[in-house]
DNA sequence: ATTGAGAGTTTTTTT
DNA sequence: AACTCTCAAT
């Protein structure tokens, strides 16, 4: 068994599996097996008796932990060592030690959107007038200040920033706020947990006693406040294995301190440093160019890249006329290779600066019928209805957040306006009691008119009708919330395409809830429901195995590769971006952003840029990128493809277009090309079930439609959907209000007209019928 | 209180 | 171009 995992390391790779004990420092260039440096490792630490839960393996994005924790799985199966993001374990140790941060254990994560609101409110209470004071810029610095663990009371202006009085006033009146809610935005759960490690030698001691080994993934992006967290955890059992490479470091914006990995070997003198330099990844082409590329930057650990892969096809370096024509080309050559039978559709990817550069590529590859995938942020659960629908239950969860209440209290509308609301808050402030509580008592403000009163109190008694039901699994409680603010209602009859988008996107989330559901039987789970929505973003659930072409940024390319790559708008102004232009550092940073780029490639990279561009609504003549002009023409081939019909997709014209327009919703993390059938046939029944379910005429019963007419067995418990017309024998029509369970266990509780009024079913055993609905 | 038109801005990247 | 915010009309 151990044998098996080292026989296929190379000697570097085994000498990093193998130090076991005391510090370790993994330099590991691009595709030199870092992954699987750190999978053996844990696998082998676990061989050698080590206890799953003295092992910590911290990561950066869940993507990476996704990966890594499939991997360890398949070497160790049925271990189970802790493996997550940086956030997701302070968000776990937070909960256990709250009251130390000063918080309560239910305490809610806010998430950029929520902190915003937070700091939003915080400038009004503080009478900073937004017109000189920019808040974005505000939040930045207190998100920068927060990642280099200075404390609000420990602020100091910069001499000569112009914001940072303003700053040293806000800071600690914005913490005051989110401890008012009980809330932690993500830079408190860092914060917090390297905080109450820093002030409680007792509690660091024994989660350093806990977690005798960690390692941390990709150390070149931790900021000081995770780095002062693994740290800690490392003083009594030095058993610190990072790895990463400062040539990747693209992070910088987010607070990564590049010290961290060039001076680790200063903060521990014995420490093991192991060099993984061979790549196994890329051909010797592409390596060339991407490493001539990097030499020009002068903050970096000098490594020596090779690799024994062939030589391979020259990097292509291509001039397109307008951005039209890049996209145009890009997916005809895709499509070629495809047809051709070449390759398929997974082995491409295209890489951009930012998202917004995405819709050309989407276009033209709906165009040319090629699948694709666009893996894009935190998409999601940002949408607006989804904050919304959630926010419900994070007020259920934590009555004290005053940013959900905000959120909530008039959404949907309900009569409860700007002034009562601030009549509401200032009374609170006054009595000193939450929000919640101020709209409970809301008759006796006097400021406050019988009718919104009136209204307060309904969103009072609904808040109370829900928390009953806040125990119970989340897929019922969302149904709950759906049919009982009125917003299903309010969707479903609109007919609008928004709406149906909304409800569309309800019904994703519904389905979320209900996989949640599976995977956490039995009650009280709303907590852990509400912080993986706001720790795992979409991206996460990219998948390499569905056949699609992948369009992402460059930053969500690290850690990925593909046979083919398309790096596109290599222009000044985004790649450098131009906010980076001023800065020699940020420039470097922007050069790193290319280096991963061109690096995921394992046998083609084409290097792109158009000589116009539109950007805001306007056309601009576009200069090549300084980049450009740093990489080696012996390795490349460069070509100018002037575009006289502007236009004309060049292999094989498509006249027939994309069909019906199609949209897929935008619920789906991975936007979809509409015109491809469904990859797996299980996907099918929900897609098609989903789509029957918003569009629209008559009224039959699904059985009956599918039966032609005669007498039918019951119908399979899942072709029941929220918000859905159901006929029952005896009751007659009725709809369902919310859904939960699952196979024979799944039920359905269904409003009826009265007298007959609210029942409950095992729907396996109910005579209910499902009815589609039309009009 | 809610809605809509018009004005003004813009997020680069992610937990 | 797309989004948010502000202000006036209902």
């Amino acid at each position: 068994m151990s044998d098996e995992l080292l026989r296929d390391l190379t000697d570097a790779q085994r000498e990093a599996v193998l130090a076991v004990e005391g510090p370790l420092l993994i330099l590991a260039g691009p595709g030199s097996g870092k992954t699987r440096v750190i999978t053996h490792r844990i696998a082998w630490l676990l061989a050698q008796g080590i206890a799953d839960q003295q092992i910590l393996a911290l990561t950066f994005t869940n993507k990476a932990a996704d990966e890594m924790r499939g991997r360890v799985e398949r070497l160790a199966p049925g271990r189970s060592t802790w493996i997550g993001t940086f956030h997701r374990f302070c968000a776990r140790l937070l909960r256990k030690y709250a009251p130390l941060a000063g918080l309560q254990e239910n305490f809610t994560i806010y998430d950029t959107d929520d902190s915003s609101l937070a700091l939003r409110r915080t400038l009004e209470r503080l009478k900073v007038d937004s017109a000189f004071v920019a808040p974005e810029a505000v939040a930045r610095a207190i998100s920068w200040a927060k990642n280099n663990l200075i404390l609000p009371e420990q602020y100091e202006p910069k001499p000569g920033h112009p914001l940072g009085n303003v700053i040293q006033q806000v800071y600690p009146a914005y913490q005051a706020t989110l401890r008012a809610s009980n809330a932690a935005d993500f830079d408190d759960l860092l914060l917090h947990v390297a905080t109450l490690l820093r002030e409680n030698p007792e509690v660091r001691q024994t989660l350093d006693e806990r977690y005798r080994f960690i390692l941390v993934d990709e150390y070149q992006d931790t900021n000081l406040a995770q780095y002062a967290i693994a740290r800690a955890l490392s003083i009594d059992h030095p058993n610190l294995a990072v790895t990463g490479d400062p040539d990747q470091s693209i992070y910088g914006w987010r607070g990564a301190n590049l010290n961290n990995i060039l001076e680790f070997e200063r903060d521990f003198p014995e420490v093991r440093v192991v060099r993984l330099e061979r790549n196994y990844r890329s051909t010797q082409r592409i390596l060339r160019v991407a490493a001539a590329l990097i030499a020009h930057n002068l903050r970096r650990k000098e490594k020596a890249l090779y690799t024994h892969n062939s030589r391979g096809e020259p990097v292509r370096l291509v001039t397109y006329a307008t951005q039209k024509h890049e996209a145009d080309d890009i997916a005809a050559q895709i499509a070629g290779e495809i047809r051709g039978g070449r390759r398929r559709a997974r082995d491409f990817a295209v890489f951009y600066r930012t998202n917004a550069l995405s819709r050309a590529f989407e276009f033209a590859l709906r165009q040319s019928a090629v699948p694709y995938q666009l893996v894009q942020g935190v998409e999601f659960f940002q949408r607006k209805e989804i904050k919304d629908v959630l926010a419900y239950l994070q007020l259920l969860n934590n009555p004290a957040d005053e940013v959900a209440l905000g959120r909530i209290i008039n959404t949907p509308p309900r009569g409860i306006g700007k002034t009562t609301l601030a009549r509401l808050g200032q009374y609170a402030a006054r009595e000193k009691i939450p929000a919640l509580q101020a709209a409970r008592q809301v008759r006796q403000i006097a400021s406050i008119g019988p009718r919104p009163a009136a209204q307060v109190l309904g969103f009072v008694r609904l808040f109370d009708h829900l928390a009953a039901l806040a125990g119970g699994p989340i897929e019922e409680l969302l149904g709950h919330v759906l049919a009982e603010t009125g917003w299903e209602a309010l969707w479903t009859a609109s007919g609008d395409e928004d709406d149906e988008e909304r409800l569309a996107n309800v019904q994703e989330l519904l389905t979320v809830a209900r996989e949640f559901d599976e995977r956490h039987p039995g009650t009280g789970h709303l907590e852990t429901f509400l912080e993986e929505t706001a720790l795992v973003n979409d991206t996460d659930d990219w998948e390499s195995q569905r056949d699609r072409v992948t369009l992402m940024t460059l930053h969500a390319s690290k850690g990925l590769e593909f046979p083919v790559v398309y790096l596109v708008a290599v222009e000044e102004g985004l790649l450098p971006h131009e906010r980076s232009r001023h800065s020699p550092e940020q420039l470097e940073e922007e050069r790193r952003l290319m280096f991963v780029g061109i690096t995921r490639a394992q046998q083609r990279v084409q290097i792109s840029r158009a000589q116009s561009r539109d950007f805001r609504g306007q056309r601009r003549l576009t200069v090549p990128s300084p980049f450009l002009m740093e990489l080696p023409r012996s390795e490349m081939e460069a070509i100018e493809l002037p575009d006289p019909q502007g236009a004309a997709p060049p292999e094989g014209d498509h006249a027939e277009g994309p069909g019906p327009e199609g949209r897929s919703p935008a619920a789906d993390p991975l936007r979809e090309c509409p015109d491809q059938p469904p990859q797996s046939p299980e996907e099918a029944p929900q897609r098609g079930a989903k789509a029957a379910a918003l569009s629209a005429a008559g009224l039959t019963t699904a059985a009956e439609m599918a039966a032609g007419g005669t007498p039918s067995p019951p119908p399979a418990p899942d072709v029941f959907q929220q918000g859905m017309l159901v006929l029952h024998p005896q009751y007659g029509l009725g709809r369902v209000v919310a859904l939960s369970g699952s196979g024979h266990e799944r039920r359905a509780t269904v409003d009826f007209p009265t007298p007959t009024g609210r029942q409950r079913f095992l729907l396996a055993a109910s005579p209910l019928r499902p009815m589609k609905e039309r009009d």
